[in-house]
RNA sequence: GGGGAGAUACCAAAGUGGCCAACUGGGGCAGACUGUAAAUCUGUUGGCAUACGCCUUCGGAGGUUCGAAUCCUUCUCUCCCCA
């Protein structure tokens, strides 16, 4: 049975960009459709959300998702997108990173050999098995230059105020990820890619090869950049990427994000990253609305994308974590914790070690957060935090560089919480 | 191959011999206000120092000078125009 896919994705402010006649193929048949990753981690991270849920959708709608891992494209770099120049990936690491990714990506998709089970795909495995020739021969031979000259990805570098200039290999990167449609078009009757809305001049390359070599017919939906209202970017803090892998991102901070998120954003941000229906979310949006200081929106979207990504356990376990450190917690009440609800609490948080010895006799918060760790990278940094009032250990305001820390401070006998302003946590461990 | 422009801190961008640790904007961090939101306001944003001040930094290397981000030589890189 299948659903109407692009509706879905309509609502949900899902579509940007879609090709005529796009609907209608899919709701006549199930069809095969891809997205492309760069392996450049083994980790996805929340950048990549959007393109699952599309797939998630899609599947869910009836049709068959494939996954292309680009082995061969993230050696290259794609011009459409500022990035910088790629690095090589051995093959053992481009298949451990296919693994990791698909490890991940089964968090979202079906893979169970069923008719649309999602499959994932390397255009590693077809593109290193072309010769240069091969591929002037059999994919230059049908676009011509300018066609590719007239997309908006290379005429802003050509034409556009930075002027910047590409190179022939950025230049080729269109001809490149069209060979991948058409290689899936052919073994797998693949028939839509999808993308963000700066790969609209990639995909509709691959659609136009896929005419002019064979005839067919293939179809692209884009999907808007996902942006903040404060012109900021999506899924960037100050520390890089938030990652769906746990060991690069504790489901803790992960589920912090998406607390975070303003309400502007979350209204955006609750179709595009859960599968809650329509008359769910519009619920939900209703509610905030008149109890906003409740921030619904925020804590029905962290719950959905947390429980999505890393499950129920280590959602209860970062909400846990959430009312220790933003609740009126008090110094009194962390002494209170038992140490390995402490410990779970602040697993994903900055740690430093230091001897016991050193606190025997006291010690300046001074020498112990800029020399002994380096809680702080300099003093010239803590001072600074120090004197706007922004510093806490323990829950309890440090006014200055010269008080002293003890044993008789430590929780447990053993832990120092040091706080940085409201939302940076940093844990000592003193043994 | 010829001609031109340029490289300054996280980014953008001023500065073109001493008043420059370097205007300004953005971003970051912190404070106030709040709802762990947004907006606004305040402080801060190379290192050391409570402070006077000291040290390292303006693409790389060398030089001129009492003194260089600023002048000279050379190298590297980027962009533009012509062939």
């Amino acid at each position: 049975m299948i659903k109407n896919f692009v509706e879905e994705l309509r609502w949900r402010g899902m579509i940007h960009d879609i090709m005529p006649e796009t609907e209608e193929i899919l709701m006549k048949e199930s069809v095969a459709g891809y997205v492309g990753i760069d392996p450049t981690a083994d980790s996805l991270h929340i950048g990549h959300l959007v393109s699952l849920m599309m797939l998630r959708h899609f599947q869910e709608a009836g049709h068959k998702p494939l996954l292309l891992i680009g082995g061969a494209t993230g050696m290259i770099g794609d011009p459409s997108g500022k990035s910088e120049e790629r690095n090589l990936l051995d093959l053992e690491t481009l298949r451990h990173n296919q693994e990791s990714i698909k490890n991940q990506a089964s968090r979202f998709l079906r893979f169970d050999n069923s008719a649309n089970s999602a499959v994932v795909v390397n255009n590693y495995d077809w593109m290193s098995r072309f010769s240069f020739l091969d591929f002037i021969r059999d994919i230059g031979k049908h676009i011509t230059v300018n066609y590719m000259m007239s997309k908006d990805s290379v005429k802003k570098r050509i034409t556009g105020d930075a002027r910047e200039g590409m190179s022939f290999t950025e230049f080729s990167y269109q001809l490149v990820q069209g060979t991948d449609y058409l290689e899936l078009y052919k073994s797998y009757n693949c028939k839509l890619q999808m993308g963000g809305s700066d790969q609209w001049g990639n995909i509709t390359t691959g659609t136009e090869l896929i005419r002019r070599k064979l005839g067919g017919e293939a179809f692209a939906i884009t999907c808007p950049l996902i942006t903040k209202s404060d012109g900021g970017k999506f899924g960037k803090t100050e520390k890089g990427n938030i990652w769906l892998d746990k060991n690069y991102t504790s489901p803790y901070q992960f589920y912090q994000f998406w607390i975070n998120v303003s309400d502007e954003d979350a209204e955006k941000y609750i179709k595009i990253f859960t599968l809650l229906t329509k008359q769910e979310i519009d619920a939900i949006v209703e509610q905030h609305r008149t109890q906003p200081h409740l921030r619904f929106l925020q804590n029905r979207l962290a719950e959905e994308v947390t429980t999505m990504v890393h499950g129920e356990e280590e959602l209860a376990a970062a909400r846990k974590a959430s009312q220790i450190l933003f609740g009126n917690t008090t110094h009194d009440m962390l002494a209170e914790i038992d140490e390995s609800t402490f410990l779970s609490v602040f697993e994903g948080v900055p740690q430093f070690n230091i001897e016991k010895s050193e606190m025997n006799a006291g010690i300046s918060v001074g020498a112990l957060l800029a020399e002994k760790t380096k809680v702080f990278e300099s003093k010239g940094e803590l001072r600074r935090t120090v004197q706007g009032g922004g510093l806490s250990i323990n829950k309890e305001k440090i006014d200055s560089l010269e008080q002293m820390v003890t044993v008789t401070n430590l929780l447990n006998n053993k832990y120092l919480l040091v706080q940085k302003g409201k939302k940076n946590y940093t844990l000592i461990t003193c043994q």
